[in-house]
RNA sequence: GCGCAUGUGGCGUAAUUGGUAGCCGCGCCAGACUUAGGAUCUGGUGCCUCACGGCGUGGGGGUUCGAGUCCCUCCAUGCGCACCA
């Protein structure tokens, strides 16, 4: 009897869809327990073999619990605003929704044909306006709230306005934009214009200028995480600081909490750090330095007769350096230089602002170690020492961090110390123990020197001394900064949530919630109007009550995975986002799967927004996941380039077989542009004819230059190509495309196949088998993230034609621990393959299916049940390629024993049923269940199989493994001394020598030192 | 530069509390059945050595009767942050 996969897998695919197997609901009399995947963005490119490492483990994960008797949610849906469809939409005229939907639906079949156990009737789709109704009601919230430090909570706006009315905000400790004091009776006195520009300082959705990421390419704003290195994460375009009225949510007021809140769940430490590094807490003060010679520039007198001191405030992590500082350094954006620049210095100020204004981001990052600054002419007075302190202005100050200034101390501080030697300012010890005419002392260890009252003080109690002296003096305060910076929310695209908001005398007002959804408009074309406008400006008679102008920009691709994990609750609920009855069954994610990238972009968003859901008494919770595995990546195997080994030419003649070639050379970077591919050495001919060699007529159009890809398209018709000398051809998408056509050759699984071998020939017109012949050619690959533009992506479906979904999954899972990233190969697929069909068989004899109703042997039993125990316990640490290796030894050994007892048989059916759930169900129904085996009940270990009597002991000697010895576990260690030292084996390796000691560890091991 | 993680046969990996290093699978070698093998089955396979035996978990050092596992140190790789005061 055959194993037939394809056949199975149909059946019970279609059965389960049939029969709503994996359908759940609330059932207060089991426990809940909520897998949750990481839900996909419907790429064009369906797929890869990538994707269900973790899709497969939560599923294993999922059927385990369920089998264990738990009540399990687990979902799926899709994260389907984003830029790559509306970039498809732009280029082709097509609706975003429209490929979108298109896309869902072939991630769907895929997904399907996995045997993945989701409730799709819990689905959700970010794009859809019954979903993001949801996404829009969420940012209302967000609008309608501030956030109070002293409760550490946020609250409702209108708790905000009643203090307002009645004190002013002086005793309001919110996290806000800087907002001058005001009275109550000022406040009462503002219009409502002015007191709603004031409320939007205290909103959690805001509207502010800000200085943002702004993408000329892609014509949007991009947040911190979405910018690498200078260039957009998606397409690598460049970016630069631009100052904009932006949407923002004030996530920096939940610094604290996301930082503490890190600590009570069970996250990869690598996760959890990468979080912290993005929080960037740091402790120090915050010390104001007065402008000791206010020499108000020309601008400032005529302006300003407000003649009390200008004040520098810095912050610091040192303020035991205090003593040290030699000066101060402004960044050159700040808000200061204006106004306290020397008229003397005023020339030299201005063009050195212009000149950091002109250096891109980009150039500021690349050469870090280039020292630029100005002297300001201006001096600000020490408020210990009285000394005055010359002012600077330098870009390696950030205006973007701390206050945007520095109190300079060269002597502890590498980059102050740098700009000292640079600009020969002066340097003082105040920390003993380094050696300052070489470089500085940044150690946080040492004793204080030359600091009046911090000295003979070791730095940590110097810090805690000088920031009590300067709070009592006033000098400055104790402060906590963050490195993190609040969120942009606004995109000027149209494939997102319309953000609900409305204009009345320019000033931004919510939408009433019975507006909601506002339901993205038609438009004629998905760019920015002519005047600038995002695209939604195009909208027609697009307004609200038909007067007031809606937002144009749109949320961010985050806003919807930002909690559509409480969506799937409660999908369907058409007036809430879910029901309480549903929140605090289901509460939190149990288990999170998903890749590290989101560490410090939709999972911290997620927390964000959990917590403050949480604030307002929606959600029991206030983390959004107990426990979260990112799943490692499956690389991509990239066949970077031919090299040619010898120095010969050689032509691929197209000739005949295309009628237009549209070959993309691309490389990852400029390095292997210049190894892989010389156009000197590539030299294309146009028409068949090999003895035209005019080189002059080919075309080699740059199609793109960014920072980090290079790509060519030569466009020529039958054209052959001849490679000289050490020629490099980078024939990966080459290959891909070749594939398509079906006629040069292909690769799949690693291996190379040809349907013809005269593709290559030499210019003599000889043939070249270029797979096996290393004496011309040597293939170059490279590792790397699995992604349709690296041609380098392997789907699913080939594999599972070949061997079955089940086989697939088993297969991933045994790849190794499911944390790590592994280039993706199908070495070892046969012998799960293999491995599947043994297990079958155990079922089988040549007559049908043959499972005995005898009981079993205690050898059998044995079997059953250790491996029970080991996969039970391997379950429960998330070790599922130990538990597939488990598997294997178990039907190993059953053949051995050529078992085909039901008493083995059926429960070793449900403890595999979580990773082959196709042939478990078809098992299963053939040893007579009318019922899935989804609701079969785990089996236990009985711990009375597996004992045994005797142990055959390993003796080793001075800690070598020398014999064994076979003794009865009852003996007592005496015994098992006496014993081993009256072995034959023993007397033999003892000779001459005496024991000097016997360590026996009953049913481990016993050694003998001598 | 700072932080986190990871280094084990030819390869993917295993070793749950310090207790026989290399389970399971791939590959390779030999054999069986075969017109054939990218099919199936059986046996072998860490390295050196004819063997006795020796050496082996990135390198060096330490703790211990005993270390892949604990400590110190160095090296390599991957990831995060990075002129963050």
């Amino acid at each position: 009897m055959e194993y037939n996969f394809t056949e199975i897998e149909k059946k019970w695919q279609l059965f389960w869809q049939k029969q709503q197997t994996y359908r759940v609901a609330i059932d207060a009399s089991r426990p809940k327990f909520y897998v949750l995947d990481m839900f996909p963005y419907p790429s064009g490119a369906g797929l890869h073999v990538g994707h269900p490492l973790g899709y497969i483990a939560s599923d294993i994960y999922s059927r385990f619990k369920k089998l264990k008797g738990f009540n399990v949610l687990h979902p799926m849906g899709y994260d389907a605003f984003g830029l790559p469809a509306e970039q498809y939409a732009i280029q082709t005229g097509q609706h975003p929704a429209v490929t979108t939907s298109n896309n869902i639906k072939r991630y769907r079949e895929q997904l399907d044909r996995l045997g993945l156990s989701y409730d799709w009737n819990r689905e959700v789709q970010t794009c859809d306006p019954s979903y993001y109704k949801w996404t829009q009601w969420i940012f209302l919230q967000l609008f309608d709230s501030w956030f109070n430090n002293t409760s550490g909570k946020a609250e409702r706006i209108e708790t905000l306005i009643k203090e307002f009315r009645k004190d002013g905000n002086s005793s309001v400790n919110a996290a806000c934009s800087e907002t001058a004091f005001f009275t109550s009776a000022q406040w009462n006195a503002f219009s409502e214009k002015e007191q709603q520009q004031l409320l939007l300082n205290y909103r959690l959705a805001f509207l502010s200028n800000t200085m943002v990421n702004w993408c000329p390419a892609l014509g949007t704003v991009l947040a911190n995480e979405e910018v690498k290195d200078g260039v957009s994460e998606r397409g690598g375009y460049p970016v630069e600081r631009k100052l904009m009225n932006q949407w923002s949510l004030r996530i920096s007021a939940y610094a604290d909490r996301l930082l503490s809140g890190l600590d009570g769940i069970d996250w990869s430490e690598s996760l959890k750090e990468s979080q912290r590094n993005w929080i960037g807490k740091s402790e120090g003060a915050l010390i104001n330095f007065q402008v000791a010679s206010p020499r108000p520039s020309p601008k400032e007198r005529e302006d300003n007769f407000d003649d009390s001191p200008l004040t520098i405030r810095v912050f610091t992590t040192r303020p035991d350096t205090i003593f040290g500082v030699t000066f101060i350094t402004l960044a050159p954006e700040h808000e200061l230089v204006s106004l306290i620049t020397t008229r003397e210095y005023t020339k030299n100020v201005e063009e050195y602002i212009a000149y950091a204004k002109n250096r891109s981001e980009r150039e500021r990052m690349a050469d870090v170690k280039k020292i630029t600054g100005q002297f300001t002419g201006a001096y600000a007075m020490h408020p210990f020492t009285g000394e005055e302190i010359p002012v600077w202005i330098g870009d390696y100050v950030l205006a973007g961090y701390g206050t945007g200034a520095v109190m300079a101390v060269p002597g502890h501080d590498a980059r102050d110390y740098a700009f000292a030697k640079y600009f020969d300012l002066e340097i003082k010890e105040v920390v003993a123990g380094g050696d300052l005419s070489k470089e500085s002392y940044d150690a946080k260890e040492g004793l204080i020197v030359n600091s009046d009252f911090l000295n003979g003080l070791n730095v940590k109690e110097a810090i805690k001394k000088s920031i009590d002296v300067i709070s009592y003096d006033g000098h400055g305060e104790k402060r906590v900064n963050y490195r993190l910076r609040d969120a942009v929310f606004g995109r000027q695209r149209y494939w997102g949530e319309p953000i609900p908001i409305y204009y009345k005398n320019g000033i931004p007002y919510p939408l009433p919630e019975s507006e909601l959804p506002l339901v993205l408009p038609e438009v004629d074309k998905f760019l920015p109007t002519e005047t600038g406008e995002p695209p939604l400006g195009r909208a027609r008679n697009w307004k609200f009550k038909g007067e007031y102008d809606y937002e144009l920009t749109t949320m961010p691709g985050w806003a919807g995975s930002s909690w559509y994990f409480l969506r799937y609750m409660d999908a369907k609920n058409e007036l809430e986002f879910a029901s309480a009855e549903a929140l605090n069954y289901w509460k939190e994610v149990d288990l999170y799967l998903g890749g590290s990238e989101h560490a410090t972009g939709h999972l911290l968003y997620v927390r964000f927004w959990t917590k403050f859901l949480f604030d307002l008494g929606y959600i029991p919770v206030d983390e959004p996941a107990k426990k979260l595995i990112n799943q490692g990546m499956i690389q991509g195997v990239s066949k970077k380039a031919f090299k040619f080994t010898n120095k010969s030419n050689y032509i691929i003649p197209l000739s005949g077989m295309f009628s237009k070639l549209n070959l993309e050379f691309k490389t990852i970077s400029n390095e292997l542009l210049e190894h892989y591919i010389s156009f000197d050495l590539l030299k294309i001919y146009l028409g068949s004819d090999l003895s035209n060699k005019d080189t002059t007529e080919y075309v080699i159009e740059k199609t793109n230059e960014r920072l980090s890809s290079y790509s060519y398209r030569i466009h020529a018709e039958n054209i052959p190509i001849e490679f000289s000398e050490n020629g490099y051809l980078n024939i990966n998408q080459f290959v891909q495309w070749a594939s398509n056509t079906n006629k040069v050759f292909y690769t799949q699984s690693g291996y190379w196949y040809q349907n013809k071998f005269n593709i290559y020939k030499d210019l003599d017109g000889n043939e070249i088998n270029i797979i096996n012949d290393p004496n011309h050619f040597e293939l170059i690959s490279e590792v790397e993230k699995m992604s349709k533009s690296k041609w380098n992506v392997v789907s699913p479906d080939a594999i599972i034609e070949q061997y079955g979904a089940d086989c697939l999954r088993l297969y991933e899972m045994f790849l190794g621990p499911i944390e790590q990233s592994k280039p993706w190969n199908t070495n070892g697929i046969t012998g799960v393959s293999g491995f599947l069909k043994k297990l079958w068989r155990l079922f089988f004899n040549d007559s049908g299916f043959a499972v005995s109703d005898a009981s079993a042997s205690p050898q059998e039993l044995k079997v059953l049940h250790k491996t029970i125990k080991k996969v039970t316990g391997d379950m429960e640490r998330f070790s599922f390629n130990t538990s597939v290796s488990t598997f294997m030894i178990c039907v190993n050994e059953l053949t051995d024993l050529k078992c085909n007892k039901r008493e083995i048989l059926e429960p070793l059916t449900i403890l595999i049923a979580p990773f082959a759930p196709h042939l478990s169900e078809e098992l299963w129904s053939r040893m007579g269940h009318k019922n899935s085996i989804v609701n079969a009940t785990y089996p236990e270990c009985n711990e009375k199989y597996l004992i045994e009597n005797e142990f055959e002991y390993p003796v080793s000697i001075n800690g070598k493994t020398r014999f064994q010895i076979t003794l009865a576990l009852n003996l007592t260690k005496e015994e098992v001394e006496k014993e081993v030292l009256n072995s034959e084996n023993m007397i033999k390796y003892l000779n001459e020598n005496t024991v000097k000691k016997v360590i026996v560890v009953p049913g481990r091991i016993v050694n003998v030192v001598i």
